[in-house]
DNA sequence: GGTCGGCAAGTAGCATGTTACTCTGTTAGA
DNA sequence: TCTAACAGAGTAACATGCTACTTGCCGACC
C-alpha cells in the first residue's frame, strides 16, 4: 500500500506516511520495530525509510536502538508540558501580530476554515474538523510573517495531535472546540491583537490541560509536572515594561487535576 | 582528516564535522558540493555522510539539488531577522524563569563562563570566547526546565554564529561583549527575574541589530526587513493583562540601518 | 530443576551498486 | 556564424550487500 504522491521524493512521502500511521495509531509508541519489516510492508528499499525515520528521530518523534530496532517514543506528560509552554510562546505572540498584519485576505480565509470546522462537527467527521482545525491554526501562524515560526509550530502541534488520537477527549464536543476558536477569529475580523493574543492563551492553556489531565488520569507518570506550567515563564505579578501574560480568569481551572 | 569521536555514531560524528566546516568557512555558502567528494575527502562511505547532510538540510542548514549536489544555504537578511524574533520569544521567558528558579549551583556556573569569557577576551582567544559565551547561554536556557526549549535555540543561536564567522564584527570587542553580559549574569545572582528578561531582551536586540547592519553594508539584499522587528511580535503600545516586552530604552539605536 | 554456552535469527549502521537525471562541451549540420 | 543533437562526466536518490552487535532459544552439563 504505498502513498501515491508523485512530486516529492520517496523519503518524504514515507515521512508523511510513517505520520500519519503514528497518528491514527497504526504505529504504536513502545513497540520495537524495523526498517527491514517496514521497509518490506510499503514495497520499497530500505533507504527512503530509514531517512524518514532518521528525520522522524531528529524531531523528537521515534527513537533508534542499535542493532534492535526502533520506537515510537510515548510522549511524557512533562514532554507535553514542554510542549505547551513552547506552544504559548510562540503561537500567542503570532496571533498578535496575525491580527495587527490581518488584511481582508486573511480574514475570510480564517472566517471560511471556522466555518468548515463547525460543519465538520456538525457532520461528526473528525478528520475532517481536525484538517481544518490544523489549517486554522497555520493560517494564523503564517500571517505572522515568520517562517521559522511557523515551522517550529508544525512539529508541536503534531506532538499534540499525536497524544489527542490515542487519549480520547471526551470532556469536549467537536462543536465545542470549534467555538473555542471564535474569539480568536473575531478578534482577528476587529484587528484586535490584544483580543488575538488572549484568545490563543485562553485556547491552548484550555487544550494543555485538558490533555495534561486526561493523560495524568490515564496513570501516566506525572511526576515533574508543574502545575502552573501554564504561566510559569511569565510574572505571576505584573510589573511594568516586561513580559507579562493574560492572568487566569477566575473559572479557569489550572491544577487541580493531581488530587 | 577523520573527527575522533568514538561514543557516537559515524553520522553524528560528521554532522559535528561539517557544522564546523561551515562556521570557520571551510565549507562556503553558494557553492556546488558533491556528497561523493566529501565522503572521499572524509575517507568513508557515502551514507553517513548522506544521513548527516540531510540532517542539517532539515535544519535549514544546507539544500540537496537532485543529481547536482548540495549547498550551504546563505543566511539571508530576512532569515536572520526571523532567528531573531524566536530567540526574543524564547530565550527572554527562558531568562527569566532561570532567574526564578537559579539555586547557587547555577549562581556559580555562570559566575564562572562570564569570567571566563573576560579571560578569553583579555587573551583575544575567539574560539575559546565563543566557546565559553555559547556555554553560557546554554546554562541560562537549561535553568529554564524545558528541553525542546533549549533544542529549538541551538539550532537558532548555530544560524546566529554562522554568520558571525562571515561577517566581521568590528564594532564591539570580545570584551565588550563579555561586559555586554554582565545584567544578565547579576540578575540570576540577584534570583532578580524581571532584570534577567530585560538584559536577554536588551542584549539579544543589540546583537541582532548590529549583525543585521552588518550584513545589509556588505550588500545583502535587505528587502523584507521590518525595521520593527525585535517588537513586531508584541504591543508597541503597553495594554493591561497581556503580553508586553521591555520597550526600547531612549538610546537605544533601532532601524536606522537602511538609510 | 537450574545454569551456562553457543547457535541462529534479526537488526542498525555503514559500504557499495544502480538508475535516471542535469549540465557542459563538442561537433555535425544549416 | 549559429543552432541543435549528442556524448560524457557527475550527481542525488534509491537499492542492495556486508558486518558487528543484541537477543532469544535450546540443549548440554551441574
Amino acid at each position: 500500500m504505498q502513498s501515491s504522491r508523485g512530486g516529492a521524493t520517496l523519503t518524504e512521502q514515507v515521512v508523511a506516511t510513517i505520520r500519519e500511521a503514528i497518528l491514527n495509531g497504526k504505529l504504536e509508541p513502545g513497540t520495537l520495530y524495523s526498517v527491514y519489516r517496514m521497509a518490506d510492508e510499503i514495497g520499497i528499499s530500505r533507504t527512503p525509510v530509514r531517512e524518514a525515520l532518521l528525520r522522524l528521530a531528529d524531531a523528537g518523534m521515534v527513537r533508534f536502538e542499535r542493532n534492535r530496532g526502533f520506537r515510537v517514543l510515548r510522549t511524557s506528560v512533562r514532554e507535553l508540558q514542554e510542549v505547551f509552554q513552547l506552544r504559548l510562546l510562540l503561537e500567542v505572540p503570532a496571533a498578535y501580530r496575525a491580527a495587527h498584519l490581518a488584511d481582508e485576505e486573511l480574514r475570510v480565509k480564517v472566517r471560511k476554515e471556522l466555518a468548515a470546522m463547525q460543519s465538520a462537527a456538525i457532520g461528526h467527521d473528525e478528520n475532517l474538523f481536525m484538517a481544518h482545525d490544523r489549517a486554522l491554526h497555520e493560517l494564523v501562524l503564517a500571517a505572522s510573517q515568520n517562517n521559522k515560526l511557523v515551522n517550529s509550530v508544525r512539529d508541536l502541534r503534531f506532538i499534540t495531535m499525536t497524544l489527542g488520537a490515542s487519549t480520547v477527549d471526551r470532556s469536549r464536543t467537536l462543536s465545542d472546540i470549534a467555538d473555542e476558536h471564535r474569539p480568536l477569529v473575531d478578534a482577528i475580523e476587529n484587528r484586535d491583537p490584544n483580543a488575538a493574543a488572549t484568545a490563543m492563551h485562553h485556547h491552548i492553556v484550555h487544550t494543555g490541560q485538558l490533555l495534561l489531565e486526561q493523560l495524568i488520569k490515564d496513570g501516566r507518570d506525572s511526576s515533574g509536572l508543574d502545575p502552573k506550567w501554564a504561566s510559569s515563564f511569565t510574572a505571576d505579578v505584573q510589573f511594568p515594561g516586561s513580559y507579562q501574560i493574560p492572568q487566569p480568569l477566575p473559572n479557569e481551572q489550572v491544577g487541580d487535576s493531581n488530587k
